[in-house]
RNA sequence: GACCCCUUCGUCUAGAGGCCUAGGACACCGCAUUUUCAUUGCGGCAACACGGGUUCAAAUCCCGUAGGGGUCACCA
């Protein structure tokens, strides 16, 4: 019957970051998960912010997972949840159990504990509550303390939860004491208030890093005494950074923000952090349709995957030569403009969308991309860049001076015809074609590396083209 | 320390007892193409942590060992 019901049941999945700092690359990757798990099954995806820790909550860091996942189109069904804004609901299940005799007020007070933790410790014993006010009398309270409430645990036997990732795991009642549900001033802990928003929300898949799969058996005592169907688990490996250690904010990990600001594209940074820890056979290159239609979590992997840069940057610019020109283009532009700090030529946006095709093979991020684009916009004339300047040789002048001649009586003004008649050039005059393009392309880029320097003029026109020769020409006169 | 999890090329991984003299991708190294730089194509280097079993047969199953990771709060 239960299994029955399991099977036609809307998959509900959600990413519940604490909202301590901005959406780091570990849990953008767990969000996608999540994400791709409810698509592939037709369910949902929540977002649940879990800020019910006051002092570390800041809003900032609520803005930055939202603006995070958006660039990444990891977008959530509904509004976020704050988790904070449901303490009334976290307390009244506390004293739900309370009244049912399955918690407890405790009196001990933060001292008496961290004194017992700190003994335990130098005994080299694992701190447990002890119980002390598990069956203790009401009446034996002292004055002047708030009590907490605590979970009355099982205290025998053992749990095992199955896994989607991890398989079958096994921890005995005997590791899990009766932990706080309720604080003293009546907030929630985590333990208590993911357990009943998990439920209230009507989470069916929790999906989550595997530093909270020894938690999950704490949590199953709260299911277990509240009599709440649980949720299936899928604990998956952590990240870890290239050096092998877990990934941590002064180690290493980065927010999905400075990944955006290195001239990354989402698309690039979706499809890496799909392929660690998740794999369909050798396919490599997986589009976020393909990869809703492909994801289980049955394929996702257990071992602790590396971040690799060179990884994600080889699929970078494989998705910047898929990107569209008109996209490249918008994106760019405004880096270059920034640069030239407003003072682009006044062809230079077209340029730079016309030369995108070539140019794009050649940049690895979008900052490169801007880059290398950036010689087309420059107004005339060009600043020649040192390795440029040593290609304005003497004898780089002469063959430029000569095939600018030339150039002049070129009606039909494309690549093709132009590298044509370069060639047709050099065989007249006995020089190699390495000769004439070189100079040719310091003169029209200013740089030494470009694309092809017969596509560039004729990208540029006539008129731009002969011109930024032109200044070449005169510039070197005048110096020599 | 206790408990839990993990372990295939440098990295991400394929592999669910014979198809594996272990495949792909990134990186690296060659060669080809070439007006620079890239792209592209071809080729190369390189791994089943170790030790015992089980089996006709193990990267795949079992048990140890080693290494790595995680959790042990009135943080989440």
């Amino acid at each position: 019957m239960k299994e029955s019901k399991r099977l036609t049941m809307t998959v509900v999945t959600r990413f519940a970051p604490s909202p301590t700092g901005f959406l780091h690359i570990g849990g953008a990757r767990t969000a996608l998960f999540n994400y791709l798990y409810a698509k592939h099954t037709g369910g949902k995806f929540l977002l649940r912010i879990e800020d019910t820790d006051r002092e570390r909550s800041k809003q900032d860091a609520v803005d930055a997972i939202i603006s995070g996942m958006k660039w990444l189109g990891l977008d959530c069904d509904g509004d976020p949840i704050s988790q904070f804004e449901r303490a009334g609901r976290h307390a009244e299940v506390a004293h739900d159990l309370l009244a049912q005799g399955k918690a407890y007020k405790c009196y001990c007070t933060p001292e008496e504990l961290s004194a017992q933790r700190a003994t335990a410790k130098a005994e080299g014993k694992p701190m447990r509550y002890n119980g002390m006010w598990r069956d203790r009398d009401q009446s034996e309270a002292p004055d002047g303390v708030d009590p907490v409430i605590r979970i009355k645990a099982e205290q025998t036997g053992a749990t095992t939860i199955e896994d989607k990732i991890q398989g079958s795991v096994t921890v005995s009642h005997a590791e899990i004491d009766d932990f706080v549900i309720l604080r003293g001033d009546g907030t929630p802990t985590y333990m208590l208030a993911v357990v009943v928003d998990d439920h209230d929300m009507g989470i069916t898949h929790v999906v989550r890093g595997d530093d909270h799969l020894t938690n999950t058996f704490r949590q199953m005592q709260i299911y277990s005494a509240l009599g709440w169907d649980k949720p299936t688990f899928a604990h998956m490996p952590l990240l870890h950074g290239a050096d092998g250690k877990k990934l941590s904010k002064r180690h290493g990990a980065l927010g999905i923000e400075a990944y955006r600001d290195m001239g990354f594209l989402p698309e690039a940074v979706n499809n890496y952090l799909l392929r660690l820890g998740w794999s369909h056979g050798d396919d490599e290159i997986i589009s976020r349709e393909q990869a809703i239609e492909w994801f289980d979590l049955g394929d996702v992997g257990k071992g602790a995957a590396r971040f690799d840069m060179d990884k994600l940057t080889s699929l970078n610019a494989h998705y910047i030569r898929e990107a569209s020109n008109d996209r490249l283009t918008d994106m760019t532009w405004p880096f270059i403009e920034e640069k030239l700090e407003g003072k682009t030529s006044s062809g230079g946006r077209d340029w730079v969308l016309n030369g995108m095709n070539s140019l794009k093979d050649r940049a690895k991020n979008m900052l490169e991309l801007a880059e290398s684009a950036e010689f087309y916009a420059r107004p005339r004339p060009l600043e020649m860049n040192p390795k440029a300047l040593k290609m304005l040789s003497e004898e780089g002048i002469e063959n430029l001076k000569q095939f600018r001649a030339i150039l002049s009586d070129v009606t039909d003004w494309t690549g093709e015809n132009l590298n044509a008649t370069a060639k047709q050039f050099g065989e007249d005059a006995g020089v190699k074609m390495g000769k004439i393009a070189q100079p040719l392309r310091a003169a029209l880029t200013g740089t030494n590396v470009s694309p092809g320097v017969f596509e560039v003029m004729s990208i540029l026109g006539k008129t731009e083209s002969l011109g930024r020769i032109d200044d070449a020409l005169n510039a070197q006169t005048l110096n020599n």
